[in-house]
DNA sequence: TGTTCAACTGAGCAAATATTCACTTGTTAA
DNA sequence: TTAACAAGTGAATATTTGCTCAGTTGAACA
């Protein structure tokens, strides 16, 4: 691997062990990926949209006044993630969240959010 | 407000009721943002080395095998979602994470992710 | 004071990504 | 089988964003 800092190690002892203790790269990846779907305004308030009930993408597009197609490309997005789940009913497609872990995560940072200030 | 979406809704009362449930959009952009800073793979890893010791900007930079520049940048962006702080100790600036609940985020988020199998 | 070094910062650029637009798929009912 | 409708998809566009480059700041020490 080519050596890209530009930084002279001031504690080199300290950078060596804490090499030893990072998540493999192939780990840290699937987390930053994961985070990265959330980060975003639309997928997030899709996610507390169904956090309430599953809906069918329509009216998910009505509720965030925005068009299907956008909505649809979001819900793609977080399907591969496994954060929502889809069932089709007729003409329409159900999205409901994935599981109780992204429940989980989204509502904790709810609570913490809400009570920073600033 | 302007109407954007191109859909007919099919269950208004499913729409109205959701839509009371709504978190403030004030909130919901504080969830996400905080999620975006996450959701890069840069910043994960300084923060899973953070998680052991706290570190100067230098060796961050030579754990990542980055410019200083590159890691300033985003350090700046990270202690401004309060996610790490920083001290000053001569000339070195000493980075730790913020508090105990960006430990249990990046925590449980690499448990889940690591028996995801795929 | 001047030099050295760690770190920060603003502008610019290249890569990533959210939305739009036009079109396709899949299902229901006439 | 055809019409109507919900939803998905690919390509193009516009915006966001991570890194580089060049220069600045702040601290230690000769």
């Amino acid at each position: 691997m080519e050596k890209k800092s530009d930084c002279i190690p001031l504690f080199p002892e300290v950078i060596e062990e804490v090499q030893g203790k990072m998540p493999r790269q192939r780990d840290i990846e699937k987390v930053s990926s994961f985070f990265k779907v959330l980060g975003d305004n639309t997928r997030i308030r899709i996610l507390y949209a169904l956090r309430e009930t599953e809906m069918c993408a329509g009216d998910i597009a009505v509720l965030l006044n925005m068009t299907k197609s956008a909505v649809s490309h979001q819900l793609a997005v977080m399907r591969n993630m496994h954060q929502v789940r889809s069932r089709r009913e007729g003409k329409n497609i159900f999205y409901s969240l994935d599981d109780q872990h992204i429940v989980d995560i989204i509502e904790e940072a709810l609570i913490h959010m809400t009570h920073v200030d600033e």
